[in-house]
DNA sequence: ACCTGTTCTTGACACCTGTCAAGACAAAAC
DNA sequence: GTTTTGTCTTGACAGGTGTCAAGAACAGGT
């Protein structure tokens, strides 16, 4: 042990620690994406990386932790997604079109990122280790959904008919089923969420 | 082989042959529910049930199969379970009522039931071989889903603002996180959902 | 009684899993 | 150069998996 941490040399102190974890992170999410959370073995992991797979053991203690690492180091980049939407939009068309679009962007360029998700929120009702972690990602993903919809409320001049929660929910419905469609080969599903985000958002506002 | 089918015997002919596989298919609901679809063993399955873990591969030819089979088994009772719902009620008031405790009645009775079926039809988006069949299902929920709704517009006098599909998702993103957080051992999440529901379900049609 | 076909159990197979320990390798410290 | 330290590989462990074959147990018909 060093002096203060448990972290390897002094130099660079923990930086290469966490750069071989994030680099570990990355090939764990990629395998996460193809195969999903149950499947998803070390073996594979590291077989997705240039190691053996006997290093996952050495970063990190459990598959659990690797796992939870992972994913939570993806979804940190995700929370900002729709923040250009709302800084750039100002018209409530102009936002609608354009949350519409990132929507479907997202579904259509990183499908195998949210599929790991939903399976990871639906895995959590089967484990309770899983529910903590579950629950912040969902929580700070329903603040997200939560700007777009202030900033539309606001562009409108009215306000939001129910809180974030189901707000998100609602969203989330529309976005899950989109997936799944587009997923099972529909070459129309986006477009169809695209329409039907555009529907949805006016009944989330107070009438003028 | 018999004279027709490949059915075994020929007093009860398939009646017992089915009487098995339903039987089986209980163990095996009993299972999934526990542990989800992944966790899922053959072995556990015929553990839940009087018999061996041989039999299985006796009645069933795959462990797909027996899946399939199994949560055909079920879903085709619960696509009735809003229909007393909708026959019954007179008033627009008294069929949102029934309705929202009808849904909070069956997550607080069902869940395991429930987070199974989400189980799969996440797992769909990573196992084709699951596709159809979840599309099948999730076609009979929005058709049931829709009977609500329909009725509902009915007794208001107005027309649904929206078509099925996205209905039933709305419905189902808040059922979904609803689900969650009672699992999660919120306390207050079925009440919450149905205040949600109470509030969702008006936006749904036009205004008067 | 015997025979026949169905039903069920037992045991095995090949494979995959998370975990971990023992040691190889390299790079930095002295 | 030698020692030390951190990094990584290899190989093994104990356990679990779907699948299936061989045979036991049981039924009913003759």
């Amino acid at each position: 042990m060093s002096s203060s941490t448990s972290a390897p040399p002094r130099r660079s102190p923990a930086d290469k620690h966490d750069a071989r974890r994030n680099q570990l992170a990355e090939s764990a999410l990629k395998t996460l994406g193809e195969v999903g959370y149950a499947r998803t073995s070390l073996r594979e992991v590291a077989q997705n990386s240039e190691f053996s797979h006997g290093v996952v053991h050495y970063y990190f203690h459990d598959k659990l932790e690797l796992i939870l690492y992972s994913v939570r180091y993806y979804k940190a980049q995700c929370v900002t997604r729709y923040d250009g939407v709302v800084a750039d939009s100002t018209s409530t068309e102009g936002l609608l079109d354009a949350f519409a679009a990132k929507l479907a962007e997202t579904i259509r360029e990183e499908a195998p990122m949210h599929r790991l998700w939903y399976d990871l929120r639906t895995q959590a009702m089967f484990e309770e280790p899983l529910r903590e972690a579950v629950a912040v990602i969902d929580k700070t993903l329903e603040d997200m959904i939560w700007r777009v919809v202030s900033r539309y409320a606001e562009l409108a001049g009215r306000a939001p008919v129910m809180a974030s929660g189901p707000a998100y929910a609602v969203l989330d419905g529309l976005f899950q089923q989109s997936l799944l469609a587009h997923l099972s080969g529909s070459a129309t599903a986006l477009e169809e969420l695209s329409v039907q985000v555009h529907a949805l958002m006016p009944l989330l506002l107070t009438r003028d």
